[in-house]
This record gives structure tokens, C-alpha cells and sequence, in this order.
DNA sequence: CTGCTGATTCAATCTAGATGCAGGCGGCAG
DNA sequence: CTGCCGCCTGCATCTAGATTGAATCAGCAG
């Protein structure tokens, strides 16, 4: 492990600088890892809650679904990503987990946050900070589940992918590689695959996007910031309170 | 203060033991108290963060809008919640907080965080934990706006208040009081005013709901459960991983 | 009592997005 | 090369819920 560095400081040090201590209990988060190939279920909503895990590479996301089939993603992992952090307040798993891709895990216990908090309440307001702007950031998705139109939810799904991407790769341009299908798209923002496939092509015809493979390229980001009223969470974090 | 209880330690301390020690701690965070009319405005989105506040009684909101006036009212907060604890992670105010009614609000300030940080590792996993299942809610409301019909997010919705009262009022019946307009409810569910209006009236007409005054009655909760695939998240913390 | 305001309800019309089905295309196992 | 399967696209049809506007009803100030 030392011989790399631990993604979960690579992506955590962007807010906030820490003392080799506190690198050393988050990098011990890290120390075992497993592997899972393209479409795996690694846990399944319901179930007893077990481990956390850390994403070193590869993309994943969490959904629950309805007794009918009808399905609801609510998050996607990127690397550097901590999932199933909601899940640690409750008893039972709330979502199922599901790659994307293949993808590396760095599974720790839920009872690692006990240590932090006792130790390092540095890390513990961060921990703390980045469960409350998860929470905001799932609250910009309400409202663009609730009241935006199909092409301002994907507007607003790119935009929002695009930012996270941004925090840790800064040279990031316009062009992401985006390794979803269109169905999981449409169980993200509440549509239909169908309707994903007319949105995007409506949106290149208009200019706003082009695609190739599995990249996608945001040809008028300001005019989609604009047309979304979207907020970039990611940069817009307060450290300064925290404790010394 | 002291010749009353703190509504925060009345609400939090259904989670958790708590020594005297903490007791007063979050007691403290309720020194004062401020009064608001009904369909006040208390701070604005976008707004320098400033204080936090804990509800003492009333009912009031959190909403978000669009440009051109679409509104999302993301959060409702009954008496012993904690108002703006997302807005910690950011220098600035993502919601607008409105009452519903005559309420009274504790204020306190952001940096009082910082100390139950360093002293208490023990309220700190409360407090993280109350964050994060803040989270867990908000993700079964995404599911609610993504995937379900207008009737099941409104049956969703009368689910999730219920429960939520039944945390601190145990003898807590079916019946509810409800001091929101129907264009409340629709900014909350992503419908409109209208709709909640036929929708309700159906529901009524079938036997599930009941209506006087502003109170509202559930005639069928197993009924409501089922068809929501309902999971009451507040009854379902884990506390048992805290620091001793 | 009168007039005003805000909430609810009713009815008619409209539309964004769903649904269902039929190609087409690319990757891949054999 | 062949056949299969998963994903994307096109098209016709359908519908849940939006929109508009007007009627009703309950408070509430004067």
C-alpha cells in the first residue's frame, strides 16, 4: 500500500490539509482491496450492514427498487468515492450496489469511523462535512427530479458528473468518458431509456453536446450552467470552522 | 431554560443514552430563542452562511427555486429537528427557510459544531449519524419523486410525516394535523396544486384518507405501506457502533 | 353585513413523456 | 462466417398529470 498513494487522501487532502497522522488512519482504510467485473451486485439492499467500501478505480452506483421493478438510482461512485456512508446511521442496507464496469474496492468496517471520531476531531468534522454536502447535492437532484424537464435533467447529470470529476483531475476539459447505458441513465433522472435516446440526439442536433464511443463532449457548458441554474457543490466547501 | 427540557435532548436522546454532560452541551445550543408569524421568510438561498436553528414548536420549510419561479420544497421540519445542518458544509445557504405558522426557533451558531467535536466523540457519532440517516431520507424521497405516481408520493408523504411525529409522541394515533396548503404538498411531491387536490379527493372517495379541518386521518396504513414499499428509517438506527 | 384574499374544487384542453413494437448495429462466442 | 444478445433508434399511440380559467368557500378586516 505505501508504495502508492491511497486515493481516499488524494481525494480528501483537496479540502483540507492534514497532518501525516491523520493521512496514516485514512490510508489504513485502505489496505485490502478486492476486485469485481462489469455488472456484479457486490451487496444488495436489505441485507445485514456490513463493510464500507473506498472506489480505487472503475465506476459503480446504488439503487433501490420497487417491488414491481421499477428501479431508482441515487448515486453514482467514482473513484475516490466512500459507499455506503448513509448506510452506517442504520441497521439494514437501504440500496443495492452494482458496477459498472470492472472496478477495485477497498472494503473497511463500519467500527474504523469509531477510531476517527475518538482520535481526530479534524477528520471527524471533515467525515461530517462530506455527509452533509452529500446531502445538499442530493437535494439539487430533487429538485431537478421534481420540477426540470427531461433535457434539464441530463443537462443537469453532466454538469454535476463533470464537477466531481474535476475535483481531483484538474485538467479535466470538456469531455467525459461516460460508461453508462441509457437505461441507467433513465433510472437516474426518472425517465425512460427511450426518451434518453431522443433527448440526446436532440440535444446534439442542437449543438449543446457531441458523442463518440463512450465519451461525451459539453459543447456549451454556460449555456447549460444557465439553463439549469446549477450550483458546482464541490468547490464551494467550508473548512473553516473546523477544529484546529 | 433550565426549568424546561431541552426539546433537542427530548428529541436526540430517543437515539442514545446520554450523559448530563452532553445533556448540557446540546442544551446550551438552545439558549435563546426567536419568533417567527406564519409564511415568514427567515433566511434567503444564496445568503452568507449564518446561524443554524433548532425547532422549538411550529412547523416550517426549506425550498429551493428556479429562475423562472418553479419551486422544490426539499425539507419540513417539525419541533426538535435542526434546521440549515446541510448549509454546514458550504460558505453559502443552498435553501430558503419559510413557516408554515407561528413558530419558535432556537438559533445557534456554526462554530458551536466545533466544540461538541473536540469534546464529545460520542455526540459527534450522533450527530454524523442524524446526518447521514438525513441522507437515507432524502434518498427514499428521490425514489418517491423518480418512480412513483402522483397517488403513492402523496400516500409516501403522510407515511414519512407520520413516523416522523411518532419519534418523540409515542401515543401518537393515525390522525395527523397538517398546516400545509395543497400547493405545498405538490411544490414537495413535484405535482401541482390541482392534482393534489384530485388526488386527495380520490383517496377519500376510496376509503384511505379522511379529512377535517386541517387534520387528516389515515384509514389504511398497512394499506399505504405496502403499496410505497414503506421503510421507517427513524426507527431503525444503529447506535451501537458509538465510542463508549 | 360587505368586500377582500387565499385556498380549494370543477371542468375542458393540452402535452411531455411513457409504452409497445420493430428494425439496425456492434460485440462476441462458437 | 454465423447467430445471439444487449443497446440504441424510430415511429405510432396512449395517458398521467399540467395548464388555464372560473366557481365556491372560509376567514377576516373594516
Amino acid at each position: 500500500m505505501s508504495d502508492r498513494s491511497s486515493c481516499l487522501v488524494n481525494k480528501l487532502s483537496h479540502y483540507m490539509a492534514m497532518n501525516d497522522a491523520d493521512k496514516s488512519r485514512l490510508a489504513h482504510l485502505e489496505k485490502s482491496e478486492r476486485t469485481f467485473g462489469a455488472g456484479v451486485e457486490v451487496y444488495q439492499g436489505g441485507d445485514v450492514n456490513g463493510d464500507l467500501y473506498v472506489v480505487r478505480h472503475g465506476w459503480a452506483f446504488s439503487y433501490m427498487d420497487m417491488p414491481d421493478g421499477r428501479r431508482q438510482i441515487v448515486k453514482i461512485h467514482h473513484p475516490g468515492d466512500i459507499i455506503g456512508f448513509p448506510d452506517v446511521a442504520l441497521k439494514n442496507l437501504t440500496t443495492t450496489l452494482c458496477t459498472m464496469e470492472e472496478v477495485c474496492f477497498c472494503p473497511f468496517p463500519k467500527s474504523a469511523l469509531d477510531v476517527i471520531l475518538r482520535e481526530s476531531p479534524r477528520l471527524s468534522a471533515l467525515l461530517l462535512s462530506i455527509a452533509l454536502r452529500e446531502e445538499v447535492v442530493l437535494i439539487d437532484l430533487l429538485r431537478a427530479m421534481g420540477r426540470m424537464s427531461a433535457r434539464e435533467r441530463v443537462s443537469y447529470m453532466l454538469l454535476d458528473l463533470i464537477s466531481r470529476l474535476r475535483i481531483t483531475n484538474q485538467r479535466m476539459t470538456d469531455t467525459i468518458r461516460l460508461p453508462m447505458t441509457q437505461s441507467q441513465i433513465a433510472d437516474y433522472l426518472g425517465l425512460t431509456n427511450v426518451y434518453i435516446s431522443k433527448t440526446l440526439i436532440q440535444m446534439e442536433e442542437d449543438g449543446a453536446i457531441r458523442r463518440h464511443n463512450n465519451h461525451l463532449q459539453l459543447l456549451q457548458e454556460d449555456k447549460l450552467i444557465e439553463l439549469t441554474d446549477f450550483h458546482d457543490r464541490y468547490a464551494d466547501m467550508d473548512t473553516s470552522w473546523f477544529p484546529a
